[in-house]
DNA sequence: TCGGACCTTTCTGTATACATAGGTCGGCCT
DNA sequence: AGGCCGACCTATGTATACAGAAAGGTCCGA
C-alpha cells in the first residue's frame, strides 16, 4: 500500500473519531513527521481531505480542520434525504429480496439486545453501515454511491454533537428494520416513506440534544 | 495561482471538450512536459481528476481518462433528478423572486433566437450554467452544491454522446423557462414538477440520438 | 502607550534526484 | 512454432532541497 493512502486513512480517522477535532491546525512537516512520511505523500492525502471538505486550506498555514455546526447538519439532511430515498427506492426495485429481509431480521434482534440494556453502540452502527452498503450494491450506481459516501463521512462526525442515548437507539433500530423490510418487500415508495421517517426523527433527535451552537 | 490548479483546469476543460478523448493515457513526464511544469504540482492536478471520476489510475501505467457511456448516463439522471427537484425545491422556497423572473425572460428570448436560426449553442449552455448557478445560490446549501457540482461536470461531457438539434435547444429552452418561472413563483412543488420534466425529456432525447454503445 | 512598518522565521509550493515496481521485448526451451 | 522466463527500461512513488510568500514579533516613532 503507498504511503499517502495510509497518510490519508490514518488522518481522515482521525477526523472522524474527533482525536483532531475541528479547528485542529494541521501543518504539513508536523503532520509528515507524526505519520513517519515525507511532506510528499502527505499533501496527496491533505488533498484528498480538502476535497471531501473534512479540512479546509487555510491559505498559507497549512489546513485546518473543518467545524461542524448544527446549520451544517441540517444542510447535511436536506441532501440526505432526497439520496436516500432515491437510493432506498432503487434497492427495492432491484435488489435481493433474501439479503434485505436477513438485514431486517438483524435489526430486530439488535432492538432486544438494546432493549435488554447490552448496548453495543460500535456494533450497532456497524449494522447500519451494512445496511447502507446493502442499499447501495442494490441501487447499483456509482455516482448515487459516491455522493452518499461523501455525506455519511460527516454524518460520521456529526453523531458526536448529540450523545445517543438507549431509547434513541432502540427507535433507529425499528426505522431501520422498517427501511430493510420495505426493501425486501421491493415497495419503493414504502421504502422510500421509511427512509423519510427515519431521517426525520434522527436529525430531530440531533437538533433536540444539542442545547446551543457547540461548533468548535 | 498555483501551478497545480493551472494544470486541473487545463486538464479538466482538455477532457470535458473532448480534447482528451476517453480512453487516453495521461502518462506524467508527458503531461508534465507538456504543460511546463514539474510533476509534483502536475500529480496534484491527475489526483483531483481521478477524485471527481474524470480519470482512473491504471494501476502503474497513470491515469486514463474514463468512458462516457449510455448506461453512464441513465445512472447520471437516476442521481441528478432527486438532486436538482431537491435544488428547486430549496431555490423555489428561499429564492429572490426577481433574479428568477430576469432568468425566465432570458430563456424566452434564447428560444426566440433558436427559432429563428441564430443558434449559439455555447451562449445558450452559458445561460444554461447561469440558472444552474442562481439556483444553487439561492438552495444555499454547501452539500448540494458539491455533489450537484460532480454530476454536471459529468454532464457536460455526456452532452457530446448527442448532437444537439435546434428542435431540442428549443424545447430545453422552454423547459428552463418554465424552471426559473416556477422558482420566481415561489412554488417548490411546481418547480420540481418543472425539474422533472425537463431532465426526462433531455435523458430521452439523449438516449434516442444515440443509436448503439458509443462509449470510448 | 499605541500604531505602523520592517524584519525574521517558518510555512507552503515547486523542482529535481533516486529507488522500486511493473511492463515490454527478446531469447531460449520445449 | 509457441510459450515461458529473464533482463532491461521506463514510469511511478517518495524524499529532499530550494525559493517565494505570508504571518507574527519587535522596534521605532508619534
Amino acid at each position: 500500500m503507498r504511503a499517502s493512502d495510509r497518510a490519508y486513512g490514518s488522518l481522515r480517522a482521525d477526523i472522524l473519531e474527533w482525536r483532531l477535532p475541528p479547528g485542529t491546525l494541521l501543518a504539513e512537516v508536523e503532520q509528515a513527521s507524526r505519520l513517519g512520511i515525507s511532506r510528499t505523500p502527505l499533501r496527496e492525502a491533505l488533498s484528498r481531505l480538502v476535497a471531501e471538505g473534512l479540512t479546509a486550506a487555510h491559505s498559507g498555514r497549512g489546513v485546518v480542520v473543518t467545524a461542524v455546526s448544527l446549520a451544517g447538519v441540517a444542510d447535511l439532511f436536506e441532501v440526505r434525504l432526497p439520496l436516500e430515498c432515491a437510493a432506498a427506492r432503487l434497492a427495492a426495485a432491484r435488489g435481493d429480496r433474501a439479503a434485505f429481509d436477513a438485514l431486517a431480521e438483524r435489526f430486530e434482534a439488535a432492538g432486544a439486545l438494546i432493549s435488554s440494556g447490552g448496548t453495543d453502540q460500535h456494533a450497532y452502527y456497524g449494522l447500519v453501515a451494512e445496511l447502507d452498503a446493502a442499499i447501495d450494491e442494490a441501487a447499483a450506481n456509482p455516482y448515487l454511491v459516491q455522493a452518499q459516501r461523501q455525506l455519511r463521512t460527516h454524518l460520521v462526525r456529526a453523531r458526536r454533537l448529540a450523545r445517543d442515548n438507549p431509547d434513541r437507539l432502540l427507535a433507529s433500530a425499528g426505522e431501520h428494520r422498517q427501511i430493510a423490510e420495505a426493501v425486501a418487500r421491493g415497495n419503493p415508495e414504502l421504502a422510500a416513506a421509511a427512509v423519510t421517517i427515519h431521517l426525520s426523527n434522527s436529525l430531530h433527535h440531533l437538533q433536540a440534544s444539542v442545547p446551543g451552537p457547540l461548533d468548535a
